[in-house]
DNA sequence: TCGAAGAGTTACCGAACAGTAACAACGGAC
DNA sequence: GTCCGTTGTTACTGTTCGGTAACTCTTCGA
């Protein structure tokens, strides 16, 4: 089965996203990589100059996915709470509708390497600022504010991890009007920074 | 320097803590453990059978320590909200002053690796399970109610991720009192499971 | 003082694996 | 048909590292 470079070349991104989600980065060899997209090591080596590098470009590809899904979602919405709302739908459709990528973005080993980390803060810190700015509360300062954006993103990871590990198979709508629900009343809660 | 085996065992664990706190898992050596103890290899297999096992009995004594340290704090208080912050004081405390535990239980490698990551999920499960149980809130179902308690764990865990990535050093008291005033503003804003 | 139990070391094995050099086969252009 | 660039393979290297066998050194009790 031979193919052109480009397709190749996105087979084998496909290919490595599949075997490292299922597998973790450490726990992957190029051979394993290889295998799995019906080639040998070196063909990898032809399109992608080092293990790192395969995956960290990998996880740049998949981070921009949901960067975008999301910045999409909020533009398709009015009004702060509804920003909010699509926004976690946008994110939890993500894990619904591409596992494996969430898997590699958020579950793997990903945040103990600084490269990798980078990468993944990229995207958590885009999803952070577009909530922050979408905070309208008077007196808090400008760090309290951002503190409560990485709050709120938080949220959604630690719901998603739970919803993961039950198995529970809630339509993205729903978790996203529970936490969004959560969120927005907590922040109409709010009171002035220090109290 | 010799050392009778309960305390050389004792040393070495506080090593490796250091260390895999640092580089990782993947990234330290049984040598680098070794030699951060001023101790030869077989030492360290003297003490434990595997790379493996050293790290996943080190997950589970931090692990304990921080769980104990939360329940402590939820029975020094009196009332759900009260509870609710001194309980994300004592976790925000165990950010502060034993960040090397911190970096190692949430931060590594670990939620990869099934082993290590049921050790993560123990000490998670039980700080979501106790904060789920102080949710009091009439006509929302078990399930919702768990779910609420993980994004609440999330809470804390996304804004300890900000607190570390800029630095900032905020006291626990603080990190708390906001973590809390969103959480619980929050749950009160939450109406009966399915609209 | 002597000997045995415990503490620690040196020196090694074998496997896994990232990465590469050298070679083979396909397929379109002419 | 016959080039020739592109795609692919076989077979290898070098290193890192978990784990171990066999030993030496120390200490302390009788």
């Amino acid at each position: 089965m031979r193919l052109p470079a480009a397709e190749r070349r996105q087979q084998l991104l496909a290919t490595a996203l599949e075997v490292f989600a299922e597998k973790g980065f450490h726990d992957t060899s190029m051979n394993d990589v290889a295998a799995a997209a019906g080639v040998t090591k070196p063909v990898l080596y032809q399109h992608f100059p080092s293990k790192r590098e395969l995956f960290r470009q990998l996880l740049h590809e998949i981070g921009e996915q949901l960067r975008q899904s999301i910045a999409e979602a909020w533009g398709s919405a009015e009004g702060g709470r509804e920003e909010l709302e699509r926004g976690f739908e946008a994110y939890f459709e993500f894990l619904a509708k591409q596992h494996a990528s969430y898997t590699v973005l958020f579950g793997a080993g990903t945040r103990r390497d600084a490269e990798f980390a980078a990468e993944v803060r990229a995207v958590e810190e885009s999803i952070a600022e577009g909530i922050a700015s979408r905070i309208m509360i008077e007196g808090i300062t400008e760090e309290h504010r951002r503190f409560l954006a990485y709050a709120i993103v938080g949220m959604a990871e630690g719901s998603s991890r739970q919803v993961m590990l039950e198995h529970l198979d809630l339509d993205p709508r729903t978790l996203a009007a529970r936490v969004s629900e959560l969120a927005w009343a907590g922040l109409r809660g709010i009171r002035p920074t220090g109290h």
